[in-house]
DNA sequence: GAGTTTGAAACT
DNA sequence: CAGTTTCAAACTC
């Protein structure tokens, strides 16, 4: 949903100070190479036309590292890697590609979050209280001494008045939502009106108003060591660990029982391997007595090891760098799996524009895994599954891109069984020495013919 | 829950 | 406009 042009309009007016040199965010993985750009292009027309000029490419909008960086494995100079970007997001939709489960919609079904403010020494007449701030009157706040109160409307409105003398456009929303741009799905989000001015937060904590609205830092924001841009990997990590914050909560209040089994071994088993999944950490997929989060299924635990791979990256941006390779493998190949399926589609009827659902795109388009856990992405995959304006091709449509899953899954199967990519060694994040290292051997580069 | 950190708002 | 103080929320433990 919030797909921008692909970074390079968004940052091209975008000039957040950076006082100091080191800019190593987001320079990972903004390149996409040759082959698969095209054959996303080829099967993605739609996205295409709208906003993917290649023309005006050439200059990376996102700077590049230089010479800063240093690879850990350092075994890919020559080739560099087809690089797919790859956000959090999608690895939430392989959770739930694998678990058999729907892509979990990011619930937000809380729209009326009733504020309430605690100010003490403002009396809620200033800007500092939100309730003022935002027009409204307090309404079951816990303030002291509230005075922004029906009763109380005459000093009120002469707050309200001086508080727009000192800002004419204080009780203005915030945030512009770019109020030209209509509402399809790239809905370019909005921007602080005022723009931010974090020192510390790199804006990537609530404090910064962008962040917090969820909107990207633009021009005019005035921060200082921003991180909170399109692409950024600090951003990236924020979100997922947000996500997997919120899950966590969500799954802690469904289930409020049990607390009796303390020191019970959080771990659990599967079949092939044995994958010490740590208490707290990974509750997210399984609450304490092996039972599963309301309304799903168990993920495989291998898939737990992609995931705890990507956690473990936050502290180690080697970590992150594998793991993101790792995963546009896994894109890649989707990619592949999928071009031979829209091709046969193309074969048999006209699959121009629409047919492909969010689940699809997500796996053939760089950027897109983004709309595929975003607000209302759940009921479109069931649109799309159920009936869809198409018509009678919807439900070929949808025996396709089932089938296209399928192989992925089994794809994704077969690598994190195998422990390698093309020889390389799939690093496991620090868990437990009890999982069999299999000691890839017999690894052929054949790197995986797609279960096709 | 207490204490700290943070940046907008208010003030000088 | 810049520097400082005030303030309540976000965050941490
Ligand atoms: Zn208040
Ligand atoms: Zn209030
Ligand atoms: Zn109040
Ligand atoms: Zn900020
Ligand atoms: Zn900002
Ligand atoms: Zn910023």
């Amino acid at each position: 949903m919030e797909k921008t042009d692909h970074d390079s309009g968004s940052n091209r007016n975008h000039s957040p100070r950076q006082s100091d040199s080191s800019v190593p965010a987001a320079a990972t993985d903004a390149k996409m190479e040759s082959s698969n750009e095209s054959a996303i292009k080829q099967s993605h027309p739609v996205l295409d036309s709208q906003d993917r000029r290649e023309e005006d490419l050439p200059s990376h909008p996102q700077t590049p590292p230089s010479g800063s960086e240093k690879q850990p494995s350092a075994t890919q100079d020559a080739t560099p890697p087809q690089t797919l970007p790859v956000h959090y997001r999608f690895l939430e939709f392989l959770i739930c590609l694998c678990s058999n489960q729907e892509p979990e919609s990011n619930e937000d079904v809380s729209p009326s979050k009733q504020r309430r403010c605690k100010c003490k020494a403002s009396r809620c007449l200033r800007l500092y209280c939100e309730c003022f701030a935002s027009g409204s009157y307090c309404n079951g706040c816990n303030c002291l001494k509230c005075q922004n109160t029906l009763e109380n409307k005459a000093e009120r409105q002469e707050a309200i008045k001086a508080t727009l003398e000192r800002n004419p456009g204080a009780f203005e929303p915030k945030i512009g939502a770019t109020p030209q741009e209509d509402v399809r799905q790239l809905v370019t989000l909005g921007k602080h009106s005022r723009g931010c001015n974090c020192k510390r937060s790199g804006c990537l904590k609530k404090y910064c108003e962008c962040y917090q609205a969820n909107v990207r830092c633009s021009e005019n924001c005035r921060c200082r060591d921003c991180k909170n841009f399109e692409g950024s990997d600090e951003l990236d990590m924020s979100g997922y660990l947000d996500l997997l914050q919120a899950r966590k909560i969500k799954a802690a209040s469904h289930s409020v029982a049990d607390r009796g089994s303390s020191a019970v071994p959080p771990l659990v088993q599967d079949q092939t391997v044995n994958y010490v999944v740590r208490d707290g950490d990974t509750s997210l997929f399984t609450v304490p007595n092996n039972r599963v989060v309301p309304g799903s299924t168990a993920p495989t635990y291998r898939f737990c090891l992609v995931v705890d791979l990507y956690r473990s990256s936050q502290s180690d941006t080697n970590q992150l760098r594998h793991a993101k390779e790792l995963c546009s493998l896994l894109v890649s190949k989707s990619v592949e799996v999928a071009n031979k399926m829209s091709d046969c589609v193309l074969d048999a009827g006209r699959m121009d524009e629409k047919p492909m659902s969010p689940a699809t795109r997500a796996l053939m388009c760089d950027e897109e895994p983004v709309t595929i856990s975003e607000k209302e992405t759940s009921a479109r995959v069931r649109t799309s599954q159920e009936k869809e304006d198409t018509g009678t091709s919807s439900e070929v449509y949808a025996e396709q891109e089932k089938q296209i899953l399928l192989s992925f899954k089994d794809h994704l199967m077969q690598l994190l069984n195998r422990g390698s990519i093309n020889g390389t060694n799939i690093q496991k994040a620090n868990t437990d020495p009890s999982r069999k290292e299999p000691e890839d051997e017999e690894q052929s580069h054949g790197d995986s013919s797609l279960g096709s």
